[in-house]
DNA sequence: TCAAAGTTTCAATAATTATTGAAACTTTGA
DNA sequence: TCAAAGTTTCAATAATTATTGAAACTTTGA
């Protein structure tokens, strides 16, 4: 199989499994497409590469800075700019956990911890109930974020495999 | 605090924070909405609740089963169905994962193992790095593939607050 | 300083996904 | 058996989200 063709079949499967966890398609293609290069590529060669309007590409590649996936480089003697992924794949992983827990782990914690605090009315069995909920939802967080510490902390698969093996 | 104001905030974050993960809003509404209450609710109960028209109640009820995440119900001398969610917190963190596995990961696993297998012609120096990716990326799903088979087996905070003890 | 190269913005539009609601279907028990 | 109660289906529509592309803006170096 051609090079080319593998790497299309990468780019599109990673778009559509990050579109399928909230993640836009194409930020997820133009992350692969970097992904799949050693080298940083420009923005029309992004465009080029997988047909997006330049409008889209920029705004994505921006967007792919803000979580720190990606980089601007520049060449010598070249005004264009050219972005660069991180290669290694924990420092990958470790940003998309970091964002996604700002985003969207912070508001429910959030949230449970303001009606922790809130005396809330009502027939007594079904307050009981949902309090209930809302303090094992809370403790179940604090400690999926205790793991993705953990997580974060690990700087390669050698250390992983260490961890999982001693766990069995 | 009114516990249905409190209810109807839980519901509204769940919702959101769900459909940021591709989980449909009312899906996600629906399951925090029966999570809150110790009972189960019958399709009319949960239409009033969250003001969602029949059809789309049924529908994501049906999803919700498919998921393992409530179950029907029926009581004596009533020939509605009634709907009870699953209320063990890690019971509910399992079935979420699994599915998502299900759903997600395997694809993306199966692409990488195809490409793992598959000649690729090209560049060496491109296709070396490409096939790099693919196998680091490949480790690295798998040993997440073991820490989510770690997690599926405890059963309760208490054997995880232990465990995150320990490695501490 | 100014034109060329490159980047950003954003209103309009397209694409996707979720929701409605009414009709068809199924089940129940008198 | 059949009408009432309840459930399911699905085409039409609404809502949301992503994308385009052209115009405005910025930077660079001769």
């Amino acid at each position: 199989m051609e090079l080319q063709e593998a790497q299309m079949q990468f780019i599109q499967t990673w778009g559509s499994v990050g579109s399928s966890w909230g993640i836009p398609r194409s930020m997820a293609q133009i992350h692969a497409l970097l992904l799949a290069n050693a080298d940083g590529l420009s923005t029309e060669e992004v465009m080029e590469e997988i047909k997006l309007s330049r409008g889209n590409v920029n705004i994505n590649l921006r967007e792919l800075i803000n979580w720190g996936l990606i980089s601007k480089q520049n060449k010598l003697g070249d005004r264009k700019e050219y972005f660069k992924a991180e290669h290694e794949i924990w420092s990958v992983a470790k940003r998309i956990i970091e964002e996604r827990k700002k985003r969207e782990f912070v508001p429910i914690q959030n949230l449970l911890t303001e009606l922790k605090a809130t005396k809330i009315v009502g027939p007594k069995a079904k307050v009981a109930h949902f309090k209930g909920l809302i303090d094992e939802l809370d403790a179940f967080l604090s400690q999926m974020d205790q793991l993705s510490e953990l997580l974060v902390k690990m700087k390669n698969n050698r250390f992983f495999n260490q961890f999982i093996k001693f766990l069995k």
